[in-house]
RNA sequence: UGAGUAGACCGGAUGGUCGCGGACGAAGUGCUGAAAAGCCUCGUACGAGGAAAGUCCGGGCUCCAUAGGGCAAAGGUGCCGGAUAACAUCCGGUGAAGGCGACUUUAAGGAAAGUGCAACAGAAAUAAACCGCCAGGUUGAAGUUAGGGGUAAGAAUUGAGAAGUCUCUUACUUCUUACUUCUCACCUCCAACUUCCAAUCUGGUAAGGAUGGAAAGGUGAGGUAAGAGCUCACCGGCCCGACGGCAACGAAGGGUGCUAUGUAAACCCCACCUGGAGCAACACCGUGAUAAGAAACAUUAGGGUUGCCCGCCCGUUUCUUAGAGGUGGCUAAAGCCUGGUAGCAAUACCAGGCGUAGAUAGAUGACCAUUCAAGACAGAACCCGGCUUACAGGUCUGCUCAUUUU
RNA sequence: UGCGGAUUGGUGUAACGGUAGCACGACUGACUCUGGAUCAGUUUGUUAGGGUUCAAAUCCUUAAUCCGCAG
């Protein structure tokens, strides 16, 4: 995931927070809004509710991960936030995949054919 | 062998595939650009900690103020010596407390400069005199002793008188009176003395008195009217103190019967220290993204509000206000490792070597295999020195105590 | 990142270093045919650890949680 494809200012974020849909699971929250152009950009928070650094981060890199997999198979022309919800002791790259890929398909952002 | 105590160290390892960050190098007339350069591609090595954390102290660095120093305020520190750039840190020592011991803990100046506070309880709280104990006076009560007076009764003796018995006398008996002696009861007066008696006054005393954190040295003996350092012995305290130590302080010895509670982490006094703000500081380049408010226009359409309704939000142009963004600061630093010298040590000096992340919404992850003790606490954000707090487990060393054997 | 503040029963709040109080709750009983109201009673405590003090909610210190302000 290359540096110019992620949403940096907070500008943006709430732009996606105020206008996007959403979908919801139990451990992420994943919005959405159409930007005009033909790339996707994807920004991650984690916000302190999830618990210390260490965890957040942990959080994060296992979005990352999961999104370097699916990320060539997303419809183009999206704004896309990823918000993690809480931080379970045993949340392994399975699990978050398989959640990222339901809420991304009930977004209609994932063809039908990655659907889990 | 067991129990304990102090210190040091480690904080999963190895290999493979994919991925991330900056650095260095290389190629390509691939893209942007006038160029420098940047992006893209490939390769190389490197890439979180003992606490990176909390932000509790101290500094470097930057800007502001002063451009000379002092005072006050406010805050901090507080046994002594040393180390350090500095410190509330560290090292060594002193005193005190705890532990059989190794050892541990210690914000440890001043209470005789002053002010304040010490609830409740208790007789009394910084000062004695409520009770008690003792002595003396007064009064009362009781008792004892001695004396005086009165009333009533009895016994004995003596004297006197009268009567009776008897022929008379003597003698005997009875009665009355007086005196003496004895016994007993009651009343009264006066004196003295006594009291496991009571009241009150004066004085002595600090032994004892349910309390309290604290009651003005403790224990024992003598002493005393009762008591008391009143005296003595031991212990404790205070003062002086040869001598030792740079100092805190220790201390042989001597003197003194000893009047002075605690609290300064209450105010305070004394000594010393501190100008303020912080890398989101600051410097440079620079632009028209964006936000807020006002006015005008358009529309009741469409979209969002996770199924429906109500309600709410979302547009364009102009003006005003704010100033976005990028680069540097940014990692070579009071640095780390090894050895030597000085020092008990903290540390300092010398020599050699290494010079080791630098992101900017924020880089360390995923999967597989092997192995073990099955991986805790936890993620750099300008940088250092400390402190504090969190932490699975493991390794090593010194010392102490107990038991067993020799 | 820096600065400041707060923490007391279930809730809102008092308390000079000296017995932790008040109101609303909750529970129990009485009254009532029953409930409400009323009356009587009970329960629940200083964010946590350490220190100073004879004695800490209060003073000092370390940590935890929460809130606010600036940029």
């Amino acid at each position: 995931m290359k540096k110019h494809y992620t949403l940096v200012n907070n500008k943006e974020f709430q732009k996606v927070y105020k206008r996007g849909k959403y979908a919801a699971s139990s451990f992420l929250v994943v919005y959405c809004l159409k930007n005009n152009t033909e790339t996707t950009k994807i920004g991650i928070t984690t916000s302190k509710k999830v618990g210390k650094s260490v965890k957040r981060n942990r959080m994060r890199r296992l979005i990352k991960e999961n999104i370097r997999e699916l990320y060539d198979k997303l419809n183009k022309g999206f704004n896309i936030v990823i918000v993690a919800r809480k931080s379970e002791k045993y949340a392994n790259k399975e699990i978050i995949g398989k959640e990222l890929r339901y809420l991304l398909y009930k977004l209609d952002l994932l063809d039908g054919e990655s659907k889990c």
